[in-house]
DNA sequence: CCTCATCCTTAACCTTTGTTGGGAACCGCG
DNA sequence: CGCGGTTCCCAACAAAGGTTAAGGATGAGG
């Protein structure tokens, strides 16, 4: 993938058709980005650090994940292609999380002083940054409310309907095909469960034909059925900036 | 409260100790704000509200929270005086959750016309702003982890111990003994809970002479014990801006 | 000081989720 | 092609949490 084309991943993230003018986008293209691939399930960050780059996923999944002390681990974001998952980081200094590729990934990094150094000189810039971190918050809200309040299928399904719904504004998503690459380890992870309570849903939402869930790959088998389970409102992701 | 210190609660929330010059406190104070009383319950502003200024809390007590379709709800962040709760509808331009006050409070509205004017003039404020919000995401963060990961036990006294804490920031709570105006059944849909459970839960902790709450008084009865149940660790409340 | 609404409290029973332990399928590597 | 680690799968039992139903305390307002 060359630069022009890792460009236009982070342009159409930042949903910069709105907003940014012929100035912001040529700071954008400016920007020295440095790639470099990564294995699957190499720490990007973590939890203490203090990083002095971004990283843009350019290619793969990662995670952002908390361990607490008797080891339990949740998972709390899922990235894909377009994401920056570490933007915080660039005023929140010391890292209160991980963040992890779950296969092999194509990153591009960002020092925090060249970002700096942009936001500084074009406010429309730090506007929709601003703002792309911000919908990170909002994800994070209506993830308090899955494992809150959703019993676990109703979680699995709002995961897995969230993540074909951004997928799909990148094309990397067949009809009712896509890749979620976690483990059902991870799955529970996610959800709030263990991982064989993450099985017996992962079954019985296979055996009732509505998702089917196997390394790595869903299959979405009933779109009316997953939809009721996940009661999903787009809303919270904040898609139009428009509005 | 006169504007004055108003303007001193405010400062001190935005840590601003570091990172403002005079001229950026000059702006700061000049931000007009109404100051309107507002009652316990009232909606400040609601899921799917496009609001056209910000809200500090001044005095009181407010939560933000979602409510899902079967009528089922889940509070997300508890604000106390200093805290702009809904800051992002700065540039998220639809509410995506509900903003409300527990008790009878003080509100202080800003426009986002001045807020965008003041950050569109002073990158610092921008900074220091969008640090805030940034901090807020971490909470969230850490609330995913809490609903996620612990037992209903640990997950009151977490709570607690993080109210306690922002609490002490302003000096709120006396040795001990602090406000915390939540119903059983909003303790609840705080941890995601049933209100029933959150009572048992609670029985327990004050047969254990750990914490005795009782119509919105935290009383803390054993450290040790609570420290121990909470596992606090609180690096991601961010307090030291300079870290 | 009485009343009503809200909040707290508890019990009995039921459902979901966790635990333990084991076996089968899959896959990358030699 | 076979071996070893990971992942998936499942059953039996235990524990945490949800449901339903009801009585008791508290406090604001008449």
């Amino acid at each position: 993938m060359d630069k022009e084309s890792i460009v236009a991943t982070l342009l159409r993230r930042l949903d910069a058709v709105t907003g940014l003018d012929e100035a912001d986008i040529a700071a954008i293209r400016a920007l020295p980005i440095v790639v470099r691939p990564w294995e699957a399930g190499r720490a990007i960050v973590s939890d203490g650090d203090r990083p002095t780059e971004c990283c843009l996923v350019i290619e793969g999944f990662c995670v952002r994940s908390k361990t607490i002390m008797n080891g339990q681990r949740q998972i709390l974001s899922i990235h894909i292609s377009g994401d920056i998952p570490d933007l915080q980081s660039l005023y929140l200094h010391r890292m209160d999380h991980d963040l992890i590729s779950l296969v092999p990934s194509r990153l591009g990094f960002i020092s925090h002083a060249a970002l700096r150094a942009m936001t500084r000189r074009n406010p429309n810039i730090t506007e929709v940054l601003w703002r792309d971190t911000l919908i990170d918050a909002a994800m994070f809200r209506e993830w308090i409310v899955n494992v809150g309040q959703r019993p676990a299928a109703s979680r699995l399904a709002h995961i897995v309907v969230e993540l074909r719904r951004r997928l799909a504004i990148t094309g990397y998503t067949e009809s009712g095909a896509f890749e979620m690459p976690l483990t059902q380890e991870q799955i529970g992870e996610t959800l709030g469960i263990t991982p064989v309570h993450a099985n017996r849903i992962i079954k019985q939402l296979r055996d009732e034909n509505i998702l089917d869930i196997n390394r790595g790959r869903v299959r979405v088998l009933n779109e009316t059925r997953l939809a009721e389970l996940a009661q999903f409102d787009d809303r919270y992701l904040h898609q139009s900036p428009s509005l």
